[in-house]
DNA sequence: GTGAAAGCGCTAACAC
DNA sequence: GTGTTAGCGCTTTCAC
């Protein structure tokens, strides 16, 4: 692309200066001339720099981001709603996947801050705690989602997940089913007492309690654990739909019969949910939602808005097979 | 970041010329003057400007990548592969989702080319296809993935779909399922004849095939309609796992058992494969290594090598439940 | 309405 | 081994 603005502007018999005016639209050119520019730029086939457009302007229109891991199934859907925001404002996304590795986190921060992107969006807690006074001295504005920031330092994106939790143990009382199980989530994710909080908010002093991992196993152990400990009907709310799903295949292996005797609820909503046997009734958040709010509090705050505070994102159930209701 | 070169030369009493060869780690230096400098970039905690940098060296050590939709559950690893292998190179990736949209293809085109990324990936058959002549003049390297280019024009990763039609399809002969079926996918996608050659070279003429859409709705709808013509025990190959899943729901409502009567092989080895029932064999794609192998492609063409032709990825067959064997 | 000129922050010759 | 200098390709005063 060795073409520049000066060879539009011999061609076009202007100086730079005009030919960047009719480029950015705004100013007051003679339509004649604009139109003698059109012409040079088609001719010439000419591509603005924005390398030397951002040096000199003083903002690149990139935004950074930096997600956990594309590779959980939770992330695709918010990276496309941000993504989608990102590119409706004119502005690009420079991805980084932080792989919950320190020094690739620091490595990351380092190419963003050179990259000079105008700000940041991060989708991953460990970071967030790991690198918060860093974070503090960013000279751009800093957007967490999925992340709840330590001490509301930034503002932040999260679905409700205590609304989230209350609803889930609502549906299950509503079904029929008696007391209430949580299978919690692993104990360092920060969301985990939020959503039990709202399981709790309906099952009070009643609300048995144990601690998954997050995963298949983790919810099939922690399932097996509790079982000792009470009798069919009963609800269980998982933290996540992994979990969740654990915790139907030990009920499958104790005997109870899911929705018969047991209902369960999952968390997130991730495509398995709808082929598992029983299909999971699950919490829903709108990913893609959150990802184009983050983008629009990124445009707020490059507006000179405020944007502070959590911002909490509506949850909904869908309602599937696997709380039908007892027997 | 206001702090630029000349503070750091300033402060440590060198010209930027030498706090610029420090930075860049090469030249020869006194190991005075480098602490020196080293010491100044710590103390005003300066970060060199990558637009600055990249506007004089003219090469921004950022790579464009275009996706058709990272909601497409084949992409996550495939992009987690290309940025990890990406940024081993001390590069970026620059990301957008093209969503099968013209205009949109046209607008990301545009933000690569002023962005002056140093090559671009795309995982877009329909943008490679749409846009063949353009992506033809970039002057920039362009890799393809999971996608052929129209002759040969671009070098491009994918995975070798003919010898996976041929494992599918003698793993269903080896275990006793009869006569092969294919469930083809959508016309337009190129792969679709290149599985089925595969399958076709262990079926031979006794190959029945009927048209599916890559989807649920379509896989179910082409076992129904050639169902008409064949009796169990038979194999069926579909084009892709949801396909496979959608016939499984076919052959349920015809009272067919799977894996008793018919044995069914999916493609691409999604998730979900885990959690059906039964379990569904795939063949397998190392979506992550096809990523990193894209990047190690852009890696040699930027170093002048060269890396034409199509470049086919190992595949090997996930064997599950469905395909047990005949009852 | 348009042009001249300065300069964004850096690197790469070229001197010494 | 280090400094000086000239741009990279734009945008933006400030004139006219």
């Amino acid at each position: 692309m060795s073409v520049t603005i000066t060879d539009v502007a011999m061609l076009a018999g202007v100086s730079t200066a005009t030919v960047s005016r009719v480029l950015s639209g705004g100013a007051s050119v003679l339509p004649e001339t604009r139109e003698r520019v059109h012409r040079a730029v088609e001719l010439l086939n000419y591509t603005p720099s924005g390398v030397a457009r951002s040096l000199r302007s003083r903002t690149t229109r990139v935004i950074g981001l930096i997600v956990t891991d594309i590779t959980n199934p939770f992330y695709p859907d918010l990276v496309r709603g941000l993504e989608d925001a990102v590119h409706d404002q004119g502005r690009s996304v420079l991805f980084c996947n932080a792989a919950e590795n320190v020094e690739r986190e620091q490595r990351y921060l380092d190419v963003l801050s050179e990259q000079r992107v105008d700000a940041m969006v991060v989708a991953s807690s460990g970071l967030t705690r790991r690198w918060a006074e860093r974070l503090d001295d960013f000279p751009i504005p800093v957007v967490l989602v999925n992340v709840q920031s330590p001490g509301e330092r930034f503002p932040a994106v999260v679905a409700d997940n205590q609304v989230g939790g209350r609803i889930a143990a609502e549906h299950l009382v509503e079904r029929g089913y008696g007391p209430i199980v949580h299978i919690a989530g692993a104990l360092e994710e920060g969301e985990t007492s939020v959503r039990q909080a709202g399981v709790a908010d309906v099952a009070g002093d009643d609300l048995l309690v144990a601690a998954g991992d997050g995963h298949l196993e983790g919810g099939a152990r922690a399932m097996l654990e509790i079982a000792e400990s009470i009798e069919p009907p009963f609800g269980v709310v998982a933290h996540n739909d992994l979990s969740a799903i654990g915790a139907m295949s030990a009920l499958h292996q104790l005997g109870w019969d899911v929705p018969g005797q047991v209902g369960v609820v999952g968390f997130d909503d991730i495509d398995v949910t709808r082929y598992v046997t029983p299909p999971l009734t699950s919490v829903v958040q709108d990913r893609y939602g959150m990802g184009a709010y983050a983008a629009e509090l990124v445009h707020r705050l490059l507006d000179g808005e405020s944007a502070s505070g959590t911002h909490l994102m509506p949850v909904e159930l869908a309602v599937r097979e696997s709380t039908r209701g007892p027997a």
